[in-house]
DNA sequence: AGCACGCCGACT
DNA sequence: GTCGGCGTGCTC
């Protein structure tokens, strides 16, 4: 890397202008700047951070402006992760400033701060008006806030969601000045448990007061470092004293490093077939070859194991291995089979972690300090040296892919930096995508299957119950058949436990209207809301909108009103009053706000403080779900009505995920799968756990349909507050559309499956393409048009290889 | 995206 | 007359 001085630097910055800026730089920076460091730098009357591309003595036909402040010396960047941002911002038409902002270890960071101060004369008029205005006037609570404190403009806009006239208001009287502060993270900030406090190298002589004193006297008599929250036990009040003793010079601060206290694990052996699988990775490995594995194997097939084996192959040959998993799956259990196996080698990175331990964990990451990975779908951009292996587990799990700019899925985005490595892939899952699979099938990828469970564990038993045949043998719209009924009254009899899936929210999922057929809308979007009986009111789960349950009809008045659709709440409370002395825990969004509860009612179900788990996907998904020997389905029949292409694979991997729960020990699990589409395939494969023949029953309908994996697919959505707006750029973009270019066939435009969503008409073209390359080059047509025809920059959504069409 | 500038209705 | 609405244009 050349470390010469450049009088010009070009800039990526988070703005959706897809083009670098360039920069001259102060003597000061010259000799400093690097591509891949972070810059701050004026934006118009803004200052913003951005990245540096590249450094370069080439005066630019524009006059320039200086750069402000470089933020990192040494480049938060590499190369090859420059290199892996602007493959994504082609492949996914994302503008560069957006892809390496989601790059960065800290993208709170980059959001420049604003503080709002009380001038001179805003103090004499806040004397003025709180003594003669009303109280609750906006422009007076902005100045009574501030009168105590300057404060920043998230903090205002938090505190008073209204305020933002009233604080333009005032800074046009010059009440109120604002200014840019870049926030430096204050580390101090941490909670106490994850601190260690040490006394200074040469601490600074001072005044102290009484717990200062002790604080010092202690770290004086017991040296080096301390967790500040087993301190107070010794010292009184420790925490702020720690706390202030560090401002002062004399301790100082710093994170807890992330510490799971489990003995070193030793290895299991591998079977003939784990054993199989994991030597064609070895040999890969050990020949530094670019190569993706796909491990196919069913749940407790002992997938775990060959990765933790592949990673040791890895580490010895002197390179490191990154891991990711799906968002719900990253729990403390998860991260504990890891450093049981590599010790403090391993580095988490979660977004439950504050800021300072997330800066510590990539810290050292970078330095090399950690050499195994663990995380999430952002985890893929770890700045990890030498990389050798990357393996994503549940390789078809719908959170790898990013639902906001940019629409990159992580684990493409892993295969692609893997092929830039010389690195191997492992794609794991027990229901591969149709996509991995296909590959795999053209040789594209190395299919390794490990068939069967390990030590010979059954596979469960699965039953289809038809709901139609129960209707007409029992003419009653039951919640539960007579036989799941059976089964889990016989489960709570024995003190078993069951787990009961229902892959829907809420308690009902509309309000409708006898007299006039009316259902209840979300006044934001074109969907119904549902009814959730706890915090009784309706909620919209697309927007967040809610409102009181009407007790009439809000368009005819008429008072029968009447509730539709079952939800997860509504099971909850359905087993509540068939099984009245068992014990039950729900498990969705509703109940698990953080990861904490998550964590909480899963610990409580293991220890069989429960008897039943009722719950959405979320009881499905993850890998410290406890298994059981019967799990039930209340409605296979959720979401193979979607207007979406990936319904019926969606449907089978979620049954196969549950079904993989059923069982214990030696003892075959039972699955009871109600549904009123028994023929259906992927409900019936799904419960005959025969993948291969839904894979190949789904591909021919994928052939048939050009769907991927036999067309390059994007979604083109134009989207507008107004609808006539909507409506003309959707009309507009068809006639550039229209004729298709050679080899691409597209379908629109039409309204979107939601046509108004968060307040805004959305209409919606979906492209499917030969080449990959003929779709990006129209793709970037459609960009071109937007900037053209002075589109908002919201307006165009692109989504490449889209998994939801909504 | 922000943020300034500028041009028109309706309030002191 | 000013205040404040949001259309338009620019950002190295
Ligand atoms: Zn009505
Ligand atoms: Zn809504």
């Amino acid at each position: 890397m050349p470390e010469g001085s450049y009088l010009y630097c070009d800039v990526s910055l988070p703005v959706p202008l897809d083009q670098p800026f360039t920069y001259s730089l102060p003597e000061t920076l010259r000799h400093r700047v690097r591509a891949g460091s972070r810059i701050l730098v004026p934006f118009g009357t803004r200052k913003l951070t951005g990245v540096i591309l590249r450094c370069h003595d080439e005066r630019p036909e524009v006059p320039t402006r200086d750069a402000l402040r470089l933020i990192d010396s040494e480049p938060v960047l590499s190369a090859e992760l420059l290199a892996l941002g602007r493959w994504i911002g082609g492949y996914y038409c994302s503008p560069l400033g957006d892809v390496l902002r989601g790059m960065l270890p800290l993208a709170s960071e980059i959001r420049r701060g604003k503080v709002w101060t009380l001038t001179d004369s805003g103090r004499d008029a806040a004397r003025q008006l709180l003594l003669d205005s009303s109280p609750d006037d906006p422009v007076t609570q902005v100045l009574r806030m501030l009168e105590k404190r300057p404060l920043s403009s998230a903090y205002l806009a938090k505190a008073m969601p209204l305020g933002d006239k009233a604080i333009r208001a005032l800074e046009r009287k010059g009440f109120i000045v604002s200014e840019d502060v870049q926030t430096e993270r204050d580390p101090m900030r941490a909670p106490s448990e994850r601190l260690r406090v040490e006394l200074a190298p040469t601490p600074k002589e001072g005044k102290f007061n009484k717990p200062e004193r002790e604080l010092r006297a202690f770290l004086e008599l017991h040296p080096g470092s301390h967790n500040l929250k087993e301190l107070e036990d010794a010292v009184k009040n420790a925490s702020p004293a720690a706390r202030s003793l560090a401002r002062k010079g004399v301790v100082t601060l710093k994170p807890e490093t992330v510490a799971v206290k489990i003995a070193i694990r030793a290895r299991h052996d591998l079977n003939p077939a784990q054993q199989a699988a994991f030597e064609q990775i070895r040999d890969a490995i050990l020949a530094r070859r670019f190569q993706t594995f796909l491990l196919h194997g069913v749940t407790g097939s002992g997938k775990t194991e060959v990765y933790l084996s592949a990673i040791e192959t890895a580490l010895e040959a002197g390179r490191s291995a990154l891991l990711m998993v799906p968002e719900i799956a990253l729990t403390p259990q998860m991260a504990g089979q890891f450093f049981s196996r590599f010790g403090d080698r391993v580095a988490i990175l979660h977004s439950a972690f504050t800021d300072v331990e997330r800066t510590e964990q990539w810290r050292r990451i970078r330095s090399g300090a950690a050499s195994v990975v663990v995380g999430t779908r952002s985890g893929v951009f770890a700045p990890v040296q030498n990389l050798g292996l990357i393996v994503v587990d549940e390789e078809h799990d719908g959170s790898y892919k990013q639902e906001e700019n940019p629409r990159y899925n992580g684990r493409d985005v892993a295969i692609v930096r893997a092929q830039a490595a010389g690195a191997c892939v492992i794609l794991g899952s027990a229901t591969p995508s149709l996509e991995s699979r296909y590959n795999a099938a053209k040789a594209k990828y190395t299919l390794l299957e490990l068939p069967g469970r390990i030590s010979g564990r059954p596979m469960p038993v699965v039953d289809l119950i038809d709901m139609r045949q129960e209707f007409l043998e029992t003419r009653k719209q039951e919640t539960f058949s007579r036989k799941l009924i059976e089964a889990l009254g016989a489960r709570v009899e024995n003190g078993e436990q069951t787990i009961v899936l229902l892959n829907r929210r809420g308690f009902s999922s509309f309000v409708a209207c006898r007299a006039c057929g009316e259902r209840v809308q979300c006044i934001n979007c074109s969907l119904t809301l549902t009814y959730h009986k706890r915090d009784r009111r309706l909620l919209c789960h697309y927007c967040g909108y809610a409102e009181k349950v009407p007790s009439k009809c809000p368009k005819c008045d008429s008072e029968h009103i009447y509730f539709l659709g079952m939800g997860s709440e509504r099971v909850e409370e359905e087993l509540h009053r068939a099984f009245p002395a068992a014990r039950i825990a729900r498990l969705d969004r509703d109940t698990v706000t953080g990861k904490r509860q998550y964590e909480t009612i899963l610990n409580d179900f293991r220890e069989g403080n429960y008897d039943m788990l009722v719950g959405t996907q979320m009881i499905a998904k993850g890998h410290d779900i406890p298994n059981v020997t019967l799990v039930g389905v209340i409605s296979a029949d959720i979401g193979l009505g979607m207007p979406d292409f990936r319904a019926a694979e969606r449907t089978f991997q979620l049954l196969t995920q549950v079904a993989g729960r059923a069982g214990r020990g030696n003892v075959p699990g039972i699955v009871l799968v109600q549904t009123i589409n028994p023929d259906h395939y992927a409900v019936r494969l799904a419960a005959a756990q025969d993948y291969q023949a839904f894979y190949e029953k789904e591909l021919n309908f994928r052939r048939m349909m050009h769907y991927p994996p036999f067309a390059a697919m994007a979604n083109v959505l134009v989207r507008s507050e107004k609808k006539e707006m909507a409506m003309r750029m959707s009309t507009d973009l068809g006639f550039l559309l229209n004729p298709p270019p050679e080899k691409l066939r597209i379908m629109g435009p039409a309204e979107a499956p939601v046509p108004r969503l968060k307040n805004e008409y959305r209409y919606q073209f979906l492209i499917k393409a030969a080449s990959r390359k003929s779709l990006n080059e129209l793709l970037q047509k459609i960009r071109a048009y937007a900037v053209d025809h002075k589109w908002s920059a919201t307006a165009l959504v692109i989504d490449v290889d889209p998994l939801t069409l909504m």
